[in-house]
DNA sequence: TAAGCGCTTCAAAGCGCTTTGGAATTTTTT
DNA sequence: AAAAAATTCCAAAGCGCTTTGAAGCGCTTA
């Protein structure tokens, strides 16, 4: 059988008969043989490869933990059409240029940006680079058109605050994620509407930001309830923050729930899932799972048809009721 | 200039003089050229991929959380050598597949094994596929020869309990991952032996293995704690049991420490980090992160010397005092 | 029977590099 | 100044596929 056939029976072309393509398939089956990947993409042209270039802080070199399982939820379609991923864990600093290394090379056809902030650069960089990519997040201060999966981060917050205002809180702190995330400053918007809009003034000093860590969550829980007047409830962005709040709250020998409301965000991470009949926390909880999904259908759509105009997909945080908020304890 | 030259210069050949090597590197800097990864890989014949597999947990869709810190290890040392890392999260009855796939079209130089079960079929398969490999862990009913990087678990679950008799705890549970890993195997093992050398009988009902979740790590630590005998101390595999664990003591209105001491593996998770003066968990402790450097290292040199025999690398883990360990309460 | 059709083959170019051998040029040494 | 050594250039092959255009084959249809 000829080199062409073959290679037009393996990749899909109708001129080759159903009969010939399962001989083949099944030749190919038989000897273990798949076209050679190098090959192959020097040939098309494409890299098959998508990239995840995933910020590594300074600080506490720390790796946002939900990015397995956003990658989880991506790998799989990727795996489907064909592609590789590509990952890479760079210093803050070094972002950009590992992103024009990739371009250069042409080592990937797309590239997922992690944790945007409010001031983003490598969105316009990367749409100067004309390399195809979706944002997992937005970014408030970026004007330019690109396609992003975000969950509505500024409502959910404003749902939760309510939430505890609606019990009779009048006290309630924001242990947030670092100042700069455009998660985390949406996600205060949301916080400070809902006092706003019940006339309930409080200093900065019950709004902390800070990496996402346990030990954060637990420090910043304890500054906040040390606070001459402490908060009665505390709402937070990560269940990872939300361990290290419950852990200051024991500390104080307070209660969750009955002495300190607590509502935090929950990506529903698969180690930290919280499936029990009356959730632990209640939370506004999105699975960052499944945008990981949603981000891979688009970024594989835009690079099948790059003529597609910019779109973004607002996933909509469920308010689940917990076990972690009451009304206010009478003094 | 010709494609040999610039060839040869950027690629560090001893024939071209340093001064055309600068110009040659300068231009490339002003151009921002970079040899086309495609073309070089089917040039030379190498993918300068490394291939990191890992496993999703049918029960949970999990993937085991360690993995962002080791892999954050690892991709610094790739990136220093050129290579990129292909990532591939698979479940589990697939895994072989995908080594197959990968080996099949060379879409890698060597792949880094995951989470060896007690009985691992991969190591021999990837014997056979002829393909550079690393396990961090190791796979104690497999005879043949390969290279790994693990942790001293018996060791360390050894002296943890071991510290706990010495406390005067007599009743002491192990909150264990899932049976067939070789970790968690290895880790039963050590316990065993320190119950053992003590004359301590205790049933397998203090012994729990399962996913390493905060549920079930809260889930069985309430099964031990409701034992007609309940133990007044655990030992645990995992900081994020340890957590559920705490959870548990909480809900029984006990004290962590005071009534319930409990030492975790402590994998040094960067958004875990227990870096208090006294940390709060006594622990063993080794860092994932420094594991995946080294695997990452052993495996680049074992790309480079394939005639090189295969190497085991065992780390120690510390075992940190912490204020979750005090002698037990008289009754 | 010739034309038409569907499938398969053949031959060759091309993807963008690396690598090689030999020739040409420059630099260094004697 | 000649010889030797070091450097650069040139031309071409090759990596293992995909892709193209033209040709060949067997079968059906007019």
């Amino acid at each position: 059988m000829s080199q062409t056939t073959v290679s037009r029976a393996l990749n899909g072309f109708p001129e080759v008969s159903e009969k010939t393509r399962q001989l083949v398939l099944a030749a190919a089956a038989k000897h273990n043989y798949k076209p050679n990947s190098r090959a192959r993409r020097l040939a098309t042209g494409k890299s098959m490869t998508i990239g995840h270039l995933v910020s590594i802080s300074k600080e506490h070199e720390m790796v946002n933990p939900i990015f397995t399982d956003f990658i989880a939820g991506a790998s799989a379609r990727y795996a489907q059409s064909g592609y590789d991923l590509l990952l890479s864990l760079v210093p803050d600093e070094d972002e950009f240029a590992s992103y024009k290394e990739l371009a250069a090379r042409s080592a990937v056809d797309g590239v997922v940006v992690h944790a945007p902030r409010t001031d983003e650069q490598r969105i316009s960089q990367l749409n100067d680079l004309n390399i195809p990519f979706v944002v997992h997040g937005r970014s408030s201060n970026t004007i330019e058109k690109y396609n992003w999966v975000d969950v509505n981060n500024e409502r959910s917050f404003y749902r939760a605050t309510q939430l505890l205002i609606e019990l009779g809180h009048r006290t309630i702190g924001l242990i947030n994620g670092m100042a700069e995330m455009d998660f985390a400053m949406r996600r205060a918007k949301g916080y400070r509407r809902a006092l706003k809009e019940n006339q309930i003034k409080l200093t900065d000093a019950y709004l902390t930001h800070s990496e996402m860590t346990e030990p954060n969550g637990y420090k910043n829980a304890l500054t906040l309830l040390d606070l001459p007047t402490p908060p009665t409830a505390l709402v937070t962005s990560s269940i990872i923050m939300a361990n290290g709040i419950r852990r200051a709250i024991d500390e104080r020998d307070l209660k969750l729930g009955r002495d300190v409301s607590v509502i935090t965000h929950d990506d529903d991470l698969s180690y930290f899932r919280d499936a029990a009949a009356v959730p632990v926390y209640t939370a506004t909880r999105s699975s960052v799972r499944e945008a990981g999904r949603l981000s891979a259908d688009l970024l594989l759509k835009i690079i099948a048809d790059p003529g597609r105009a910019p779109e973004g997909i607002l996933l909509d945080a469920e308010l689940i009721l917990g076990s972690s908020t009451k009304p206010p304890r009478r003094p």
